[in-house]
DNA sequence: TTCATTTTTTAACAAATGTAAAACGTGAGC
DNA sequence: GCTCACGTTTTACATTTGTTAAAAAATGAA
């Protein structure tokens, strides 16, 4: 298990001291389409990194579902509110594909983050890298009209835009499908 | 210095001996109302600790300013592309009041990470809390109308409503002043 | 205070997006 | 092949939000 971690891109800054810590609690797993991996207002105990497949999460609302997120190949997959707080989600997280994943209980994931400085520096990049993330797709809410980042995921996506339902990307978009249809067929 | 460390909300958790570390960095600085603390393209070499007064950061567009976060006494005030990726930043942060801060180099707050595994992991906690933050914002762009942002915006910072300017408060909601004032006015 | 500047509100109109329903396309299973 | 279920597009209309300009209100300095 140690050897296929370092393959894995988000494990690639690991010295091999610390991919050996990890590799003891790892475990692969595999999904068919449409699992619900994660399911909100239920904590969740694993921290998973995707390997193969893609998947998305979602909100529930009144009366629509809310995508916000997409993973492929590479991503890690975990609910925020049990990782960060310890509490039952907000999001639901279904496989779109059948997928492949590793885990890691979260439990043993915090026990080496307090147990080894490279780990826990390699946890903070992370949340780093979901944060700066996060907030640029908040601020080109503000600054991009949706055909702009309708464009712009197509780009930078076009692997999702393919495999991905389009009801699901507009509301990642955050617009209605109707308005995605429209702004596809370029009115 | 270590003393006062001790009565800063970001700083309760880590015990003595992390917050003596910490000290040895920190600086008291003061700033004036309208002061750029820190500028878009360019590399931010400090942390900062809002201790007094508040802080707005926002983007230039090519005809707009968007208002993405908005700090009071507590927040932690750095530029995100600097701290995370040592290039320059896409944000300035504007003081709306005088301001009293504390703040560490980012040179020195990195020391510390590789250092101290306490400090470290605060530091994942830290990158974490803005991460769930500015996700619940996101996903409340799609869920809720602007009447009802701005709503829960007054329920939960009245301090903020009163002393920022509402044009600064319309972009951080993302709508237009125009639209601000139709949604006070209750029409 | 008074004046100048900035902020906020209001108005009229234009543009973008949403809602609901129907039409169309596609693929799975019978 | 046919039918059903599902996803996508299209249409017509309603609603929201943006744009521009101007007026009103608030603020701050002399």
């Amino acid at each position: 298990m140690h050897q296929q971690l370092k393959h894995i891109a988000i494990f690639k800054t690991l010295s091999d001291n610390a991919l050996l810590a990890i590799s003891k609690y790892i475990q692969a797993v595999s999904y068919h389409k449409g699992t619900i991996l994660i399911q909100a207002d239920k904590v969740e105990t694993y921290f998973y990194v995707l390997q193969s497949g893609i998947a998305r999460a979602y909100s529930d609302g009144e009366s629509q579902q809310i995508t916000f997120w997409f993973g492929e190949s590479g991503s890690v997959l975990f609910s925020f509110n049990s990782y960060i707080n310890n509490k039952p989600g907000y999001e639901n997280i279904e496989l779109l594909e059948d997928c492949v994943l590793i885990r890691i209980k979260l439990a043993d994931l915090f026990n080496l983050y307090q147990g080894n400085i490279e780990i826990a520096n390699w946890g903070r990049k992370m949340a780093e890298q979901e944060l700066i993330a996060t907030e640029r797709r908040l601020i080109d809410r503000s600054f991009k009209g949706a055909a702009e980042r309708y464009q712009e995921f197509a780009d930078h996506s076009p692997s999702l835009l393919k495999r991905v339902a389009l009801k699901h990307i507009a509301s990642y978009l955050g617009v209605t499908q109707v308005t995605l249809s429209r702004i596809r067929a370029g009115k």
